[in-house]
DNA sequence: TGCGACCGAATGAACGTTCAATTAAACAAT
DNA sequence: ATTGTTTAATTGAACGTTCATTCGGTCGCA
């Protein structure tokens, strides 16, 4: 066992966490590095032994989030199943990742409306693009899905599922299977050749 | 001709306006007022003549900006017309907004995923409110769309048309008004009675 | 003894906001 | 019309604060 290993990751992920908690709480500019490093039980110098500024902070923190999410869509494919079930699946997944991590969602968001995404467009997660994108992809080259870019795709998809995630937690309202599927099937409807 | 509310008016409308477009390229933070002054050609203080901070410009600015917004959705409304001809209508008209008013595109969706919208959430153009929900309030009760809160239907129909905006307007698309229906139709099919 | 991890006070730049001074406009009296 | 008076609009340098970042030094392990 490396315990220097452990010991730069805890730091490090204490650094990110935090991050997240208060970028998500007070926005880019209301969470500075002394508050962030407060949150995560760091001196402030500490910070820039792992990142080199607050801008590298925000794009690693964007990609490290986006490939949880990345693994969370993934998890329990099923090769054998229907392209139908496997995008449910999918939504479903990215649903629940949204409903449990919900600074991890509003990050999100915010980075995607920021200068960020347009100052580093090529910084983010190779995960995402490949499996992710990947899937949908196939499900227009498959002719499941109206002849879409996929790059108009990807984001129609998330502004529904946001909206949707959004919404529940605004209501704080329990997690009901149904309530998930309606929210899948309006954009099922709304992507599938008809 | 009253020419003291002219000068009112044009200073305080170049004010918002040089803000709309230094948020929506450089994000809240990096807008800092003395830009926003410089840009506008006025002096720091004058300013704070017009807003008391630049806390209430943004919030104005968002205000006025999705009054616009409203404006240009209820443009040419013909009650004459069918529910869904009339949804059509709105929806080209909100896309084709967007494509006209990228910063205003950009700084609306900055805001709503910033703390101002969390921490004002009372402060909203009321034509929006009364005019665009209400007439999907009534899309609802008439049985036209599937059984959807309308709190969920406004964010799912703008994430929509925003992910579809923005893919046009970055790959500097020429208008094309069998795109628009393309995306409408998308809306729309996800949302209708089956 | 050396080295990387870590600390936190210090630094200087940038920021939002203020304010005393100036100019322009509106009004009143003549 | 002219003048004097009041009010509003505008200026930009100055202020105090906050911020991201630095750096000299401490600690603990190899």
């Amino acid at each position: 066992m490396n315990v220097q290993l452990n010991n730069f990751n805890s730091k490090r992920e204490a650094i990110l966490n935090s991050t997240l908690v208060l970028v998500k709480e007070y926005g880019f500019h209301g969470a500075p590095m002394s508050q962030i490093a407060k949150h995560a039980n760091v001196a402030a110098g500490t910070i820039y032994h792992y990142f080199d500024s607050k801008e590298t902070l925000i794009v690693e923190l964007y990609i490290r989030t986006k490939d949880q999410l990345a693994e969370a869509i993934l998890e329990g494919y099923d090769e054998s199943k229907s392209y139908k079930d496997r995008f449910f699946k999918f939504m479903i997944n990215q649903y629940n990742f949204y409903i449990q991590n919900e600074p991890a969602m509003v990050f999100l968001e915010q980075y995607i409306n920021s200068p960020f995404a347009k100052n580093f467009p090529e910084k983010d997660s190779i995960l995402f693009k490949e499996k992710v994108i990947g899937f949908f992809q196939a499900g227009i080259d498959g002719d499941y899905f109206k002849k879409i870019d996929p790059r108009l795709l990807g984001p129609t998809i998330r502004g529904t599922l946001v909206a949707a995630a959004n919404f529940r937690l605004s209501e704080h309202m329990i997690y009901s299977e149904e309530d998930i599927t309606e929210v899948v099937q309006i954009v099922w409807d709304g992507i599938k050749r008809q």
